[in-house]
DNA sequence: TGAATAGTGTCTTTCAGACAGTATTAG
DNA sequence: CTAATACTGTCTGAAAGACACTATTCA
């Protein structure tokens, strides 16, 4: 109701990424240690303010990829993920957040050759356990991350993006049981992901070894939403049984 | 590599709310006409920019709920849906807004009493069809909006978010239909819909009429997540059959 | 009574889960 | 040979889908 004219405020716009990944069979996640001031020394996620402001957020996304992680944005899959914008979230002023989940295959064991050499892959337990300093809101966003990774899991092809272009059955059985902490069948598994329409398809007649018979190899296939999905066992959350 | 301080960008923040609604046994999506002149007179969706720099982006969500649908945020399903932020999207400016999925019961019929008495209750089929005139990027963030209700109908209790707080099986059945445009055996989803745990429970002895026998009343159960979840009928798209 | 909607019983097919058994490699 | 992993066959129980049937209202 006042005279004055009314223009909107401005914010500082930023991205995260969550990048997750599979090592020793752990789903792990990309930390790194904050040099400057707001939580400096504490662990973060990588990211940063959009460089300028003609800036793409997705490619502020790749662009951070290869900055803080030195992974390349092609061929890896990049989603976003949500937004986080609290007022207060960052004490340098209004700052929005938009978050990435990103998927990387095991194969770049070392994330050297960055800028910020100071990048850990972490167990994703270590990186929520309580003792962990996690800085501004990056805990909810590891959480969210996550978990939008153990939903995608089921109704489309994300997890192929853990793996390499080809790869077994049972790495990718892996895949699954890591992500969703579980066990599973490998006979059932096996059948299952093959019955699934256009999830993997048959990789040349090549093989692989390790120390047992050798496996089939699979690529990725053309569908991205399984039909029927894949089924996540229940958690063993209250197994109590009552003795007959 | 300059010497010049780097300061980041800023950018301009709104929110944009695809609300969804079932009138007429229809999905319905709420739009407004546009009365300034970046896109004067096309259709959008309700929204606007932050108030002010430390108004949260769930309050913003919510006012704009209010003051241009007359909707009461209280008692309805609010959620984040994605972040639209190419450059160049808007004219004025970068403009990055956060558009959310609204899900209201068939009650309010009258939108009315509002701000924005230029609202109406719109057929997302015909708000989709070519021929309509749509601000921004608002077809495709109207597409996600229905694409994340039909997918949300499947695994979480949305579908009681359609309905009033009291509802018949075949009103939530009803939901179903709309939203996947399909058409379901009523007699599998009475049995399937009551095996669901905790999807809803039963609200007293208590009948409603119409004209045949009265219907049993529910209402929303504790659980958000089901399991096991609701199974879409795979849609007709190839239903091309072999002759024996 | 008949029309209309609500709710039940039951059959068949399909699929997840369990698990015995066969195949192919390395030593 | 044994150990180890890959892959196949088959059974069983639990659901999904089809659909005949009963129940309760209004006119």
């Amino acid at each position: 109701m006042g005279a004055d004219i009314w223009t909107p405020p401005t914010v500082l716009l930023a991205v995260d990424l969550v990048i997750l990944t599979l090592r020793d069979s752990r789903l792990q996640v990309l930390l790194v240690e904050r040099g400057i001031d707001p939580h400096r020394g504490a662990l973060a996620l990588p990211g940063g303010f959009l460089s300028d402001v003609t800036e793409d957020i997705p490619s502020a996304a790749e662009r951070e990829l290869a900055e803080e992680a030195g992974l390349d944005a092609a061929g890896l899959h990049l989603e976003q993920l949500s937004v986080y914008g609290t007022p207060g979230r960052d004490p340098r002023g209004r700052v929005v957040s938009v978050a990435y989940l990103a998927i990387a295959p095991r194969l770049p064991e070392p994330v050297a050759g960055t800028d910020a050499a100071n990048a850990w892959w972490t167990p994703t337990d270590v990186a929520l356990a309580d003792h962990t300093r996690l800085a501004f809101d990056h805990r909810q966003i590891i959480v969210d991350g996550i978990e939008r990774a153990r939903s995608k899991l089921e109704s489309s092809a994300l997890a192929t993006a853990f793996c390499s272009p080809e790869f077994t059955i049972t790495e990718l059985q892996q895949v699954y049981e890591a992500v969703w902490d579980v066990t599973l069948d490998p006979r059932n598994f096996y059948r299952k992901v093959q019955s699934v329409d256009g999830f993997i398809v048959p990789a040349g007649p090549t093989r692989k070894t390790e120390n047992g018979r050798p496996a089939r190899l699979f690529r990725a296939g053309p569908h991205t939403v399984l039909h029927p999905p894949m089924t996540r066992p229940p958690r063993p959350a209250d197994m109590a049984r009552t003795p007959a």
